[in-house]
DNA sequence: CACTTAATCTTAGCAGTGTCAAGATTTAGG
DNA sequence: CCTAAATCTTGACACTGCTAAGATTAAGTG
């Protein structure tokens, strides 16, 4: 029953958490930070005691859902450790995370937006937390077939790609949807990743 | 030498034409109509006598930039006509346009800004000139080995997931890029895509 | 040609935005 | 208890998209 003390008590949460709120809801281009404030019963100046600027609050709030969506990743990878279905699996959770959020793919990967670091070569360095899962467990699952180190890394920047790729299709606004798109993405990346793990002998 | 006639002459252009070349430098971020209109010399209520929103203006520069992408893509197209190779250097022309120009990739396909309906199911409406033309081609090469329709389709889809997935990652900025980037990509495009073409007796 | 109409452009202004400065209120620590 | 730091408000500035009113020019009609 704060409700009407001078200060809030817990500002920078509930900013961050109603802005992501927003977003999820109507996509970033419409928010701004007076909204938010106003959302959260505080005046205009408010936000500025938490973030220096609206590009901190953003980085904030991407920080937020990239670890929303990397848990999500790890949680498939647990349930599909040992499996031989791991890759695919992972691929159609990356996949479906945003067909389910739309608006997360432009917020988390839009160019302003993106301030996390991407390591393609060196797999030592994991600064894109789920760029990382995937990384891991294409590199395990490919191991095992005796493929040279450099086919194995342009294949888990294939795999990479597809994905990426289906995300952004289908957070796509006026795309004609089957009525069965899940289980369409399920096979699509089963029909790529399935010759990975078979074709050992072909370089 | 129009220079100082109250009239511009052919603003409507100029504001695209300058409009453009912003993005393709700076982004669409810090893009305002107010500054496109004074870099023509031009008050800042007079895009409105051509525009009748920002939006508008938008759309229309969107529009210019899609035709470029998409007249690339058929130059490629023709050259490759007859030839194997023609989907892998399809794709491969998909991915080099948004590594040369990466502010293009979220100025044509971040989701504020997707005006051209795609269309996926029915390959017989080609509202997306670019996707068209990849369903095309792909439809043509896949067409010569004997596989369902929908195995088709699924490929096509597989094809264009990848392609875009490429482009998004050669367009996101903070990536350590491979000293050879430009082939790496033609071989990976290649690994997924050729399958395709040689195991036509797997479903 | 003269005259009317439409197109184009300017100026001035409104509401909304990010941001900052000054000051009020509250909390925390010595 | 009292000072310092943290937090929040008010008020302002510059910039944005956009509109209304009117000035200037071009196009077309008799």
């Amino acid at each position: 029953m704060k409700e009407k003390s001078y200060h809030h008590g817990d500002l920078r949460r509930a900013l961050i958490e109603t802005g992501i709120e927003f977003i999820k809801q109507e996509g970033e281009e419409t928010l701004s930070l007076r909204k938010i404030a106003e959302m959260c019963g505080v005046s205009n100046a408010a936000p500025y005691a938490h973030f220096k600027t609206k590009d901190e609050f953003i980085v904030a709030m991407q920080r937020y859902v990239m670890d929303l969506f990397a848990a999500t990743l790890e949680k498939t990878a647990m349930e599909y450790k040992n499996s031989p279905s791991i890759l695919p699996m992972l691929g159609k959770t990356y996949v479906m995370f945003f067909y389910q959020n739309p608006f997360y793919y432009d917020f988390l990967f839009s160019r302003k937006n993106i301030r996390i670091k991407l390591s393609l070569g060196n797999t030592d360095t994991y600064e894109n937390p789920p760029l990382a899962i995937l990384q891991k467990t294409a590199a395990s699952v490919f191991g095992k077939a005796k493929l040279p180190e450099k086919v194995i890394r342009d294949k888990i920047i294939a795999m990479w790609a597809l994905v990426h790729g289906l995300a952004a299709i289908v957070a796509m606004p006026n795309i004609e949807y089957d009525d069965n798109w899940e289980t369409r993405i399920e096979e699509i990346i089963k029909s790529i990743s399935i010759p990975y793990q078979t074709q050992e002998a072909k370089e």
